[in-house]
DNA sequence: TCAAAAATAATAGTATTGCTATTATTGAAA
DNA sequence: TTTCAATAATAGCAATACTATTATTTTTGA
């Protein structure tokens, strides 16, 4: 993945690409801005089609339905995250520093830079913290799995999996803590906005550092480096 | 709660109270059948009503929306497990036993005895595994929250968290830990099933000790007291 | 440069969904 | 035995989730 350059993500999610011509590029832009404005329940192809002045047919040459269209948006999210993951940590060699950068790049994806301009990162986020989980929780799972509709979200896991073994061989859950990251990271900062009963963090004006520390404190208690181990913070 | 007897739920969740009628018992008991079997997007009061040999319209006297009865039953399934949670450790002083089961019953609700005719235990387990999280993925979360919706979790989240600050007394984050355990213990049950590449235990035959394991493995490192220090298990 | 092909817009239509309303029937309490 | 509440039966309506048809515009490549 590059700027101006497409995220690659399995055919299967759409009928027409959408990243190839400009149409398709507005119905990502605005699907993501609505999605977050109206809720995805609420959220449907006529709304869509009149936002962006085009026609509800249009819309479904390009995706089957809103369902998909909500995998598309979550898998190009976690690829955009992927590939921040990648850049943020090339030159890193030490395993724990690295976990502290995915940490920092999960619960700040949004602030990042490279931006691409028919998708607005920041909104992006707040639909994955939304409804992100009811991409992967449907009757269709299986199947949908089968033909690879999650295999982003799957290698990302994998990728911090590998970094979670680097740090501790014999920790016995990598993946687990992996996924379980990725789901607090969200969950928590929801959590905080909406019912904060159930987490200790507090969320204000996007400032999530008190996620990103309480998500350092379970990986790093998990992995057995007390604090002392940890290099001192730096912002 | 006791057997046989209502478990207490907000009032604003339903028109007219399904426990106290057995039309109503035949909606929490069709509705967790049916929700199971077709999926929460597919269900609506219609399938339910033939179903159950009932109406629509009688259905909308008890229940303003499918979206209410999703949070109606998800309320009474952690209702239910604040209860068994406060059977099963009664006598316990020891907080990490405590703990433990705690963490027993989070994964074993359902195979748990004392039970209610009109609801399949299991069968909800299964509910709130699948769809347990879109009860308050809605835009509608904070105004509900607000009328008390979410009360039974919230109150459940507390309970654990008394008991997590019990056994460290220093530890900066029992609400998030005991939240974290509420979803862990659905989500890598679902992550087994579905998505194996996203969890490291197994789940075969509703075996779920692998689950109990892993959560057992997460909540003891988090909370300082290493394996050595828990007692051997017996089964 | 123009003809063909492809993409989009405009419009219409259909089956299903998510309700509400009306009336009829049953059944239980006073 | 009336009467009052609960339920059933039926209808209906606006919105949703699509599909189909045709017209218009844009692209492209010979």
């Amino acid at each position: 993945m590059a700027i101006g350059i497409k995220v690659t993500l399995n055919k299967g999610l759409f009928h027409r690409d959408p990243q190839e011509t400009t149409l398709g590029q507005k119905i990502i832009k605005h699907s993501i801005l609505l999605i977050d404005e109206i809720g995805f329940e609420a959220f449907n192809f006529k709304k869509l089609a009149i936002r962006m002045k085009s026609t509800e047919a249009s819309v479904y040459r390009y995706f089957e339905n809103k369902h998909l269209l909500l995998i598309y948006l979550v898998s190009w999210y976690w690829e955009w995250v992927s590939y921040l993951i990648d850049i943020n940590t090339m030159n890193i060699q030490d395993p724990k520093r690295k976990l502290k950068i995915i940490i920092k790049t999960l619960v700040y994806a949004s602030k990042d830079n490279p931006s691409i301009e028919y998708v607005n990162e920041s909104v992006l986020h707040k639909i994955i913290i939304d409804e992100g989980t009811k991409a992967y929780h449907t009757k269709s799972v299986d199947e949908e799995n089968r033909e690879g509709f999650f295999i982003n979200y799957k290698k990302l896991a994998q990728k911090v999996a590998d970094v979670i073994t680097d740090v501790k061989q014999d920790f016995p859950y990598p993946h687990a803590l992996a996924s379980n990251l990725f789901e607090m990271a969200n969950n928590h900062i929801y959590f905080a906005l909406h019912l904060p009963r159930l987490t200790d963090v507090k969320v204000e004006n996007d400032n999530f550092d008190e996620v990103e520390e309480m998500l350092e404190y379970f990986a790093f208690s998990l992995l057995g480096c007390n604090e002392k181990e940890n290099e001192p913070k730096n912002h």
